[in-house]
DNA sequence: GTGTCGCTATATCGAATCGATATAGTCTGG
DNA sequence: CCAGACTATATCGATTCGATATAGCGACAC
């Protein structure tokens, strides 16, 4: 989940260091993201052991792209080599050392997969997320997600609504209540995405009935 | 934050062993916390370990104590006799070995701790776990539960409109924005719990300049 | 009768994530 | 000159998730 936010982060954005990345995921993205160094970090490495990121020493501004470190297959020694080179080439100017990365043609690819990829993923953050970068997504697989994800979430308001509330105190309603609530909201909001990505493609028969009059489980006039 | 499920649900149902408790966690509260079998067991040891639970080895259903069958000699005899048993305790069902835990003292202390505890918990899940627990909170400690996270969901909110979603594109900010949405009606939703509380509680002094300028629609008989 | 399918039930594993913490350089202000 | 705030990377332990293994039992088909 987090390797899709950094890779969609560095394909827009370009080169990035660790903590500019967490800066850009909580400002710009809402908060949707709002990620640890616990588990960024690891997640930069990871990416870049898979190869979908490479590091480039040099801070943003200057280029300097210095070639690769070749893996030594010796842990240490890179770790030195990585030490001896913060110490010398970053004093340069102002900021401290940084290791921005850059995303690769197989991050790209990544990106693609992580974007469209149909997998559970109920996860709320995990779908603001593949949202939020749908731009780069094309118009049917962007329309399919929405519509997974409409599914969904209607498939557990239904789940809820079925269950009834009646066995509960009147905190336990209002929690669950609530959550149903939300879950409509969301529903609609979809609904409404859903319809403007079926305008903006030319539609011929937009009468698949789908956007046409799928009612929300039950409206529920609520209050009594 | 599956600790303080555990708890609440054997301190109000009594025994229970661990599938059912994933039910109930499941269909009573609205998939709020929906729950893996890789944390319940681990966190049933957990608390079992720190002496907050303890295992009963008997099914729970086990209201009329079954008097000891004598034991007849008779390998199938008893072999019937032990089918016979278990389908009139489960009924219908099939049950198989389980664990039984039941809450102790130290338990109970503990879910006090962690139900009031005021812990950052930013999990919009741990919150409403904590609410749908609520009624063995008292009062004052209700109320102070909402108030904080009123507190947190407006900064949340203020951080995000702040933000301003101009540079973002057409998905990004439908992000953004849904968001933010979500979160004004999670605020006015606790408004209406805040002013709840206040009211079945004696207020003497109301005008407390929080609830103050904030409108509410009704006070909601809450009985169907 | 015997598959085998589906449900109940407990359990473990690896990976992802979080929150706390360590470390360290740099900039600002008293 | 020191304190505190901010930038920056990194690691640790604990929690949680999802997948998977296991097993008993009921039910229905063949």
């Amino acid at each position: 989940m987090l390797d899709l936010a950094i890779l969609g982060l560095l394909e827009e954005r370009g080169e990035l260091h660790g903590y500019e990345i967490r800066r850009q995921l909580r400002e710009g993205l809402g908060l949707l993201a709002n990620v640890s160094f616990g588990s960024l970090y690891p997640a930069l490495a990871r990416l870049e052991a898979a190869g979908a990121v490479e590091a480039t020493e040099a801070p943003s501004t200057a280029e300097a792209p210095r070639a690769a470190v070749p893996p030594t297959g010796s842990l240490s020694g890179e770790l030195a080599v990585l030490r001896a080179r913060r110490r010398t080439t970053l004093r340069a100017r102002g900021q401290r050392a940084r290791k921005a990365y850059r995303i690769t043609d197989a991050g790209r690819a990544l990106f693609a997969e992580l974007l469209a990829g149909g997998g559970p993923s109920d996860d709320p953050r995990s779908f603001g997320l593949r949202l939020a970068f749908a731009r780069h997504l094309p118009a049917p697989a962007r329309l399919a997600l929405l519509e997974r994800r409409r599914t969904q979430l209607a498939e557990r308001l239904t789940e809820i609504r079925a269950t009834g509330s009646g066995a509960l105190d009147v905190y336990a309603r209002s929690v669950v209540e609530h959550t149903a609530d939300a879950l409509e909201h969301d529903i609609s909001w979809l609904d409404r995405l859903v319809e403007a990505e079926e305008q903006s493609a030319g539609i011929s028969r937009h009468a698949t009935g789908r956007a046409a009059g799928r009612p929300v489980p039950s409206p529920q006039p609520r209050g009594t």
